[in-house]
DNA sequence: TTGTACGCGTTATCAC
DNA sequence: GTGATAACGCGTACAA
């Protein structure tokens, strides 16, 4: 692992603490592994020399032996985005509750589809038995199709615990409950700040939105277009601001929402007298904006929990470890939705 | 790396690249790492051999007998904190631009030094060659030093691209930009709201205030604690609105501020006609709060590409690669600062 | 319960 | 410029 020292100085290896504790090698594998059937004195030797020359256990070498490598690969946008972050928390703990290691390979925000591919296949060649894509990738392209049959791959987008599932983050349930808050609140319409494009969830939530409108016979606005920043957020709520009936918008992120709200109230509207604002994530914060944020939550924990444990159970042929994990959008009513003026 | 297969059906190896090519596997390795003297006709068979398996270099192989893995660590608390995910998107650009992997080991919040120690561990079994530690723990112990010994490692919050130079992150400085800008407006003092006492940049920010303080003959109030989370914060917030001749605050990082601006907002105090608020970070969301935050921006991302440098440097035994990356702290003057009234 | 022999897929060394 | 061969450190199969 460390470059290649003199014979001397070299970490200690199997044989080593097998000399020195007097057994084979294979006992030493046999006590490290915790496993087999050895008898507590021999045990107790082996752990002695281990503790004595400082051995561990050489991954490598012992991947290389055992055809196993327990590492969970993630593909992520290299971005400081909450959902990321959260997301990783969630997949680190499911993949450490289960022994795997978790190595990540970032692209950038709007990189190519080869960017993706190349990442994927850095995280292959690391030899991670299964990777997760927190990124907007076809999984059906031919090219995915040749590397997921090699190496198991989930989005986090559309994770489901059985294969046929529905998917497990739904994002028309989010969308119907933003917008038939909005609606039931007694707004005549809603706007809608979207996503970045590339996103899978930008366009399911466009397309449920408009459903819902329209099952309310309602003819949905224009798309007001955003990219998951507060700055984009900001554009279009200058947008919005120019619009003098907007009564309710439905922002698809936190983030956004922060600049929707800043920029209304730099137009002179208020939240939510004038102007009622559903946003999506529950991001910590959402509830110290001013006003606090009317939010649908996304669990992004347990969400990168559920991807991670399918995946193991799929890597190791078995059922999900730790049972199935909630992960149910909410509706977070706070501050930032009224009922329309008059 | 995946589990074992049969015979026939398991991954390419050197071996079979080399029979289709009709070359010695040796040669197959000096094309795939590109560097020794091959003849351009040799390694174009090579390469279509390659391309026509599917081949591709078995890490733990390579690295078994290389000696190498280039593999960096990361030790984080599991939080969706945005340094956590700022620093994280450094490393892996830096690591990545120099061929290197990232792992992460997440630890607990306010996990024990065990705990850490265990991080470190796995990653070091892991093969990692470096380990970034974004977590509070002493180096200077006796069991971190025979960790380190082995594998090389830097703290996040203590980078230098030098052994002996000054640290790259300067608390001080971050402290003395906020304090002063509101000295210099006119506060008779200023109130501080710390953050979580595990960290290093929490102690050394509540001396260089205690110190900046009575160098203008000030003597410090006393600290309110908090955790760096928005709700600590809002309970700082709400001690701070008990007390009526609080002018001005700093507090310890901007997702706090958040908390302590809604605390002060409903008790009546506007910011920052009644109090000034400036905070440390620079999120994203920090121009979009309301007020807009003051805050002294920390490099986070820059932060992480000089820790990864820094010790890939380490590991190759030469120079940092890339120059010296500049991340030095910058006040950022926006809404939530003004004089004191009258 | 314990030990022996071998193979995992690659790189390093040295010869040609 | 290219090839043969010996490590690298461990797990598995099988023998004792």
């Amino acid at each position: 692992m460390s470059p290649r020292r003199s014979k001397e100085d070299r970490a200690p290896s199997q044989v080593d603490v097998a000399r020195l504790a007097g057994v084979s090698t294979q006992t030493v594998s046999r006590v490290m592994s915790g496993v087999d059937n050895v008898r507590p004195e021999t045990a107790r030797r082996v752990h002695t020399a281990v503790e004595e020359l400082g051995y561990r256990v050489h991954a490598a070498a012992a991947s290389l032996a055992s055809g196993r490598t327990r590492i969970l690969g993630v593909v992520v946008v290299s971005t400081d985005r909450y959902s990321s972050a959260a997301l990783g928390v969630g997949i680190e703990q499911a993949a450490a509750a289960n022994g795997y290691t978790v190595t990540t390979a970032a692209v950038a925000d709007h990189a190519s589809t080869d960017a993706f591919h190349d990442a994927f296949d850095r995280l292959q060649r690391q030899g991670a038995e299964g990777i997760i894509l927190g990124v907007p990738v076809e999984l059906d392209s031919p090219s995915m199709r040749a590397r997921t049959q090699r190496t198991p791959a989930t989005r986090t987008d559309r994770v489901s615990l059985q294969a046929d599932a529905p998917l497990a983050v739904d994002q028309n349930e989010i969308t119907r409950l933003a917008v038939e808050h909005l609606l039931d609140l007694g707004h005549r319409t809603v706007w809608h700040v979207s996503g970045d494009e590339y996103w899978a969830e930008t366009v399911q939530r466009r397309e449920t939105w408009e459903r819902v409108l329209e099952e309310r016979g309602i003819t949905p606005p224009p798309v007001i277009p955003g990219d998951w920043t507060p700055e984009s957020g900001y554009r279009a709520g200058r947008t919005i601001a120019a619009i003098p009936d907007a009564t309710a918008v439905f922002v698809s992120s936190d983030e956004m929402a922060f600049g929707v709200i800043r920029a209304l109230h730099e137009a002179g509207r208020s939240i939510p007298e004038d102007v009622s604002v559903v946003s999506v994530d529950d991001i910590s914060l959402a509830a110290y904006a001013s006003p606090a944020l009317t939010t649908v939550r996304q669990p992004f924990e347990a969400l990168g929990r559920a991807a991670a444990l399918r995946l193991i159970a799929e890597i190791e042929g078995g059922e999900p470890v730790g049972g199935e994990p909630e992960i149910t959008p909410t509706l977070v009513v706070r501050a930032s939705t009224a009922p329309p003026r008059g």
